[in-house]
DNA sequence: TTCGTGATACCC
DNA sequence: GGTATCACGAAC
């Protein structure tokens, strides 16, 4: 598992750095909604809008562990190894059937959400976020430490969370 | 490391 | 209108 966190206007790493746009308005929405982007010709990716209130930010999806439903990851996704399903935010968002269509989708609603499945990593590290040119300087990648499920992007420095150490 | 692929945003 | 850039991935 692993996530990004991006900011609103003073997080020149994010897409909401220079206001809101077409492309990024759900960012200043509320929070708890889906901000699907497309990139780079043929990929989306997907985040969590966070603020609300006239703020911006979103946390970027970037691996997930498959649990489930493996059958349908590997039809969207061309037959590969559970561990390449879902580890990448373009590689999830394909297996996980995600487009532009749910730009915009109420993550409380009954079609997507997020819930608590009892699991608890036994630590989180953090590192500069991946493919960005803008907004390195910040530690803003979370990732469970030592899972295989996490994108191959290589980031440094990376370190152990200083609060969600556990044991 | 290179390239596919096209939307986006911002500059005229 | 033109164009540089892009929160990536797969194949070399």
């Amino acid at each position: 598992m692993e996530t990004e966190a991006y900011r609103g206007e003073d997080d020149p790493g994010s897409h909401a750095s220079r206001g809101p746009t077409q492309r990024n308005r759900v960012m200043f929405g509320p929070g708890g909604f889906l901000y699907v982007y497309f990139t780079y010709g043929m990929h989306f990716c997907m985040n969590v809008v966070t603020e609300g209130g006239g703020a911006s930010g979103a946390v970027l999806i970037r691996a997930l562990e498959p649990i489930g439903g493996i059958e349908t990851m590997n039809r969207l996704r061309g037959g590969r190894e559970i561990r390449e399903l879902c580890n990448g935010p373009a590689k999830l968002c394909q297996a996980l059937g995600v487009t532009r269509e749910l730009n915009g989708l109420d993550l409380t609603g009954d079609m997507m959400w997020i819930s608590d499945d009892g699991f608890r990593p036994g630590a989180i590290e953090l590192s500069s976020r991946i493919g960005i040119s803008a907004g390195r300087d910040k530690p803003w990648r979370f990732f469970v430490a030592g899972s295989p499920f996490v994108s191959p992007g290589k980031a440094s420095p990376v370190r152990t969370h200083p609060i969600l150490r556990r044991r």
